[in-house]
DNA sequence: TCAAATAAGTCAACATAGCTGACGTATTTT
DNA sequence: AAAATACGTCAGCTATGTTGACTTATTTGA
């Protein structure tokens, strides 16, 4: 029989993986909190800044919560200018999403900080590592939203 | 000059980190929602399942959340009995943190759920990843708190 | 063309899980 | 005996998620 079948314990990778994602996301924290945002400011702002022109629709596809909750921090990153809405040129229902300037500075500024960490980490491990630990996270991922996350993270504006 | 400096931008590993821990997590949830539980739940339980005769103190060291807070979950879980509190030998002000057998059991079936995804991703991995995995999630964590870490994971007491 | 569907916003009420501050009780330390 | 410690608890606040109901503007389709 199988020593390590599918179902042996993982407690080691449960846990690194546990505070290795409380630290990753406690960087810009710091910075959101100068500004009265939160975790939820920086999501938004992030996709945003990512896929200039998104759809309202899809934002909430993505973030997977309910427009009443997107909502709120929407309305407050637009109303400190961080983001800005256009009307859709081909259906003038949507909004589509844009970050000022203003908001793709702070936007540069916490991906920064956490591009440090991560490339921090990447630097002190064997070559090819980084292939490695794309492909687990991709793989941690459900298998049916794979595709899309792909498409979402094939696209390098920067 | 370099191509790769520590600040470039990586925009795909964080990504992939914020969808890998979100479905990551997203395993537990169903069940721990059948007994009215949340992800606060979750974690008590597991690092006082991982380190039975854990210390309130102690636990609040490793979670970084306000006694408050604890205690209204942690209520929850003796009320219930998952966990159960006994004095300590040497101090009595202690009420050191065990998980009863029922307690242990939905703890058992929880990690199992996480395991299954870790595994079957290693499983489509090279040989070696589960290293190269264990050694990025363990540099990704804050450089002052690495060693409590490797303390805390290094017991396998499963 | 007009009715239905869609994109987005909004109001109200609620739940979870974090926070601060203040205070109580039992026990140990000095 | 006083001070410190371990833990618990009360009250109230905040951030961010949830439902459900409803409005407005616009597009689609029978």
């Amino acid at each position: 029989m199988n020593k390590l079948d599918s179902t042996s314990p993982r407690f080691d990778l449960i846990e690194l993986f546990f505070f290795a994602y409380r630290d990753f996301t406690g960087d810009p924290d710091v910075l959101l909190d100068e500004l009265g945002f939160g975790r939820a400011h920086h999501r938004v702002l992030h996709f945003v800044h990512r896929n200039p022109g998104l759809k309202v629709s899809d934002l909430l596809g993505i973030l997977k919560i309910t427009k009443q909750s997107l909502g709120r921090v929407l309305k407050q990153l637009v109303d400190e200018d961080f983001i800005c809405q256009e009307p859709g040129a081909l259906d003038r229902r949507q909004r589509l999403l844009y970050t000022t300037e203003k908001g793709t500075e702070f936007c540069a500024q916490l991906s920064k900080l956490q591009s440090q960490r991560i490339n921090k980490a990447i630097s002190l491990m064997p070559q090819g590592s980084d292939e490695i630990v794309r492909q687990f996270l991709y793989l941690m991922i459900d298998e049916n939203e794979r595709s899309e996350v792909a498409r979402l993270i094939g696209k390098q504006p920067d």
